[in-house]
DNA sequence: ATTTAGCACTCAGGAATAACGAGTGCTAAG
DNA sequence: CTTAGCACTCGTTATTCCTGAGTGCTAAAT
């Protein structure tokens, strides 16, 4: 991508209009309707320059007599040069802005409406993972007798995230017992994580109930941090359907086989982002997954408080509408991030 | 299905073959065929009784000099009185109790696996829903200040269902405070239902804080029970890609246009269940929803301890393999009740 | 009365062919 | 260097024809 051939004016406006032009109709964009589109120029005259992009790798033609489409290089120069990075229109905003606003007090639910309406707003397939945690940490506890013998552990963890666990005691105890010890692992333990919390067990032999309980917990959010990186939700399939790329089912099939996946899209996402952008546009081949040869991604990330939170994409096809599909991510990146930060806090 | 027109022998073991035939193979199966399968009658005696066969209603022919297909009928007549509900083969149960047996500990966790794994057994598209909770009444509370305006209210269902609801508190109050409340209102309210707290509310007006607690806690529970089974998951949309039936992408979108709508998926498994069998078979056109004419469903519930828990589910092609299907369906079933009965207790 | 062989008939699907037209590359004039 | 003109290419679509699996019907056999 560094390596990009330069081209003139003329053929720059050349690629854009082809690109433009192809991915609003899908079809192969000859040389006749960019004389019109363009104004500027001879049918003839286009039609050298169309070559000339060929040859330098810009431009695919499907056949002999048909006309070009813009190949992984050619999207990638209209990506890094030629595209306007309009700021996300009013209308679109307006339309978007009321669905994030009710966002659900949970993170999972900020994850899949956040999905839901992105997926929706750019009519492909959306993207949205959790908030990378350094180990989730615990905010309160809390211990309900069940029975003499079980209680259920109650936690509430960093993000709101509430989460119950049931405990099998060694020996009867009753809501008073438990409710003590319940506060006195709250003075302890509040804003520890798995491994504070693994490290602080044992420490007093005469409490067995305690350091029961306290192992438990450990436990369990070591369980859960595993979990909590791996949250990915995807939404959207149903609008892959209807672009012409994919009437061969074969390669939907092929782009589900990664998506439906949960471990390779995560693993595709880390290697994709580029920190160094703020939208990373990785088109075709680029990928380095062969299923995903002709997909694109739309990634970003959103923030929570300070710290980097969670990535937020698109997957369509490489004809995309990048310059309508980069704001609109962002957008609802940036409402995830402030959505989560909210319910983190 | 009440007023099933019954079949002599010879009629019920010829549209079993055809069942068994066209599951297999996808290709509507003619007499010649069946003469082979069955070698009991000749391919005329087996075409006369096709005929009538398709008189009732059981059997369908896509044009005339084709072989027959099972109708919606016939897959119901096949269902409700020729399938052998064979137990679950050893050798898949040693393929899927592994699988099973390494459940994560959280709630979600079990149905996404749960998921995973039945989708890939039976090679369509699973279904499984989270546990619905009986009744809405409190056992146990917690109030967790986030900042001195906002507080998290945890609450224990009955049936050890944990929820978590943020409030926005009309008066600053620090944790001790809300510690004190929250102590208060577990003595008050536990084992109270909506309407039963709806009541008690406004009782102390020099508590302003205390009966605003008391409002929200109504109305969450109000909407609480309101809201049917939210916890859906699905997966194995990339094994419908395989069925010929979905080789029109048209029909597939349809399909998705349900299934990724949560509200419509949850509201089709309430009204399509039947808790009177072991497993519920929901046939084509009997799903009353006009984009699953060509899909059925295989349905079941999995219990936790002694209640009914959520649903589990097959959603594929009416050609299904629907005595493979079954068994399996019940099998991962019960593994998710245990699952869950171990996490939530 | 039921079953079966025989046979003419139907009709979807595939192969072969033809017509079409969008788009090209090249050439020669502006 | 640009552009009009023109012969040519080749995928797409429509048309026709053929094939064969499968049928319904009739008449003979059981």
């Amino acid at each position: 991508m560094e390596s990009a051939i330069p081209l003139d004016t003329r053929k720059e406006r050349i690629l854009k209009a082809v690109v433009s032009d192809y991915t609003a109709t899908g079809v192969p964009v000859g040389s006749h309707a960019l004389a019109v589109h363009l104004a500027s120029w001879s049918a003839a005259t286009i039609r050298n320059e169309l070559a000339t992009l060929v040859d330098v790798g810009y431009l695919l033609q499907p056949h002999t007599s048909a006309g070009r489409v813009p190949s992984d290089l050619g999207y990638r120069y209209y990506v890094d040069f030629l595209m306007d990075d309009v700021a996300l229109p009013g209308a679109a905003r307006r339309q978007l802005a009321p669905l994030l606003a009710l966002m659900p007090q949970d993170l999972e639910g900020v994850l899949e409406t956040a999905a839901q309406v992105l997926a929706a707003a750019v009519d492909a397939l959306s993207i949205v993972t959790g908030p990378r945690t350094g180990g989730a940490a615990i905010k309160h506890l809390d211990l309900v007798s069940l029975d003499p013998a079980h209680a259920l552990l109650v936690m509430v963890l960093e993000g709101n995230v509430v989460r119950q666990h049931t405990l099998v005691l060694s020996r009867e105890s009753d809501q008073d017992e438990l409710s003590r010890l319940a506060g006195r692992l709250n003075a302890e333990l509040r804003g520890l994580d798995a491994t504070q919390v693994a490290r602080f067990a044992g420490d007093d032999p005469r409490e067995p109930l305690l350091a029961e309980i306290v192992a438990a917990i450990a436990a369990f959010l070591r369980t859960f941090s595993a979990r909590q990186d791996t949250l990915i939700v995807h939404d959207g399939v149903r609008n892959l359907l209807h672009q012409p790329e994919f009437e061969d089912v074969q390669r939907l099939e092929q782009v589900l086989e990664v998506v439906e996946e949960d471990r390779l899209l995560g693993e595709l996402l880390a290697a994709a982002f580029d920190p160094a952008r703020p939208v990373t546009v990785v088109i075709g081949t680029e990928t380095r997954i062969s299923q995903l040869r002709s997909c694109s991604l739309v990634l970003t990330t959103y923030r929570v408080g300070e710290s980097r939170g969670g990535t937020v994409g698109v997957l369509g096809p490489t004809r995309m509408r990048y310059e309508q599909v980069a704001p609109r991510v962002r957008f609802v990146a940036d409402r995830v991030g402030s959505a989560i930060s909210r319910v983190m806090s």
